[in-house]
DNA sequence: CTGCATGCAAACCGTTTGCATCCCC
DNA sequence: GGGGATGCAAACGGTTTGCATGCAG
């Protein structure tokens, strides 16, 4: 995982390599919160602050990226190619739906209203595999 | 859409009304603090939290649309049919994308990763109208 | 050794909520 | 008249920021 070096400008710190690690090593779409957590089992006396401004730095800097889903809090994602994401209705999960960008969508949308359309963000809600696989026990119990 | 009549919980007071057809003649996707503004024009004493519970109350009732968009605040739309939006980047200003919901994507996404999907979001950014002309007579000038 | 990054704590901003009063039905 | 709706103000939760100190380059 490269990707600090090639970029000279960002100053590598304990706290920042944690936090990019954390990142890049999981696929759960943490909060600011949950980053905290997670760097403060390595880093005890890390502040949210420092968290905060590094998160921002990071995805500034094109490393993560920050999502905004439809709930109050941003999530942080290691994995920085555009992709779409579901949000799971009964838990709360965000997850990666693996659904190549669609810009034929964009071309089409990019004629109408005589808009500039350059980015596009799809967010699908619904059920992730657990809590359907739950929903559906309940409903069919063998 | 025979919304309203079958729901005879929610009462109609001034404020509501007031709240309610500012947002059906607007197509400005206001916040919350610009719905605010707007009431006091015509209510003057009307408060925050009025503004905030009655906007909650209308969206829950499916009489309105609150928008979490990428940035700060939510915005509401007295447009309530399933469309998309573009979000300037220049200007912030928030249009409707008149472009049919695309349901054979969800039906795509819908076989991946065995989730459910019940609902889907699409939001545009780029520039909207006015900014692209002047961005554009910036560049070349006559 | 320089100045960006950190820890700490206070401030910020959009939103929510408790409570006494009001007013729609 | 009764109970939901209001105005007011305080509280809330996530995030940002000012400042003195620390540490990477």
């Amino acid at each position: 995982m490269k990707v600090i070096e090639e970029k000279p400008r960002i100053r590598i710190t304990r706290q920042r390599k944690v936090i990019l690690e954390g990142l890049k090593n999981s696929t759960s779409h943490p909060t600011a919160g949950e980053v905290y957590d997670m760097v403060r089992q390595e880093l005890p006396r890390v502040s949210l602050g420092t968290v905060y401004r590094n998160l921002d730095t990071l995805s500034r800097d094109g490393h993560i990226l920050k999502l905004d889903l439809d709930e109050g809090q941003k999530r942080f994602d290691g994995r920085i190619d555009h992709h779409y994401h579901l949000r799971c209705l009964s838990c709360g999960r965000v997850l990666d739906i693996n659904l190549d960008p669609q810009t034929d969508i964009v071309k089409k949308a990019n004629g109408m209203n005589n808009c500039l359309i350059t980015g596009h963000k799809l967010e699908f809600t619904g059920l992730c595999p657990q809590c359907r696989r739950d929903e559906e026990s309940i409903k069919q119990p063998n």
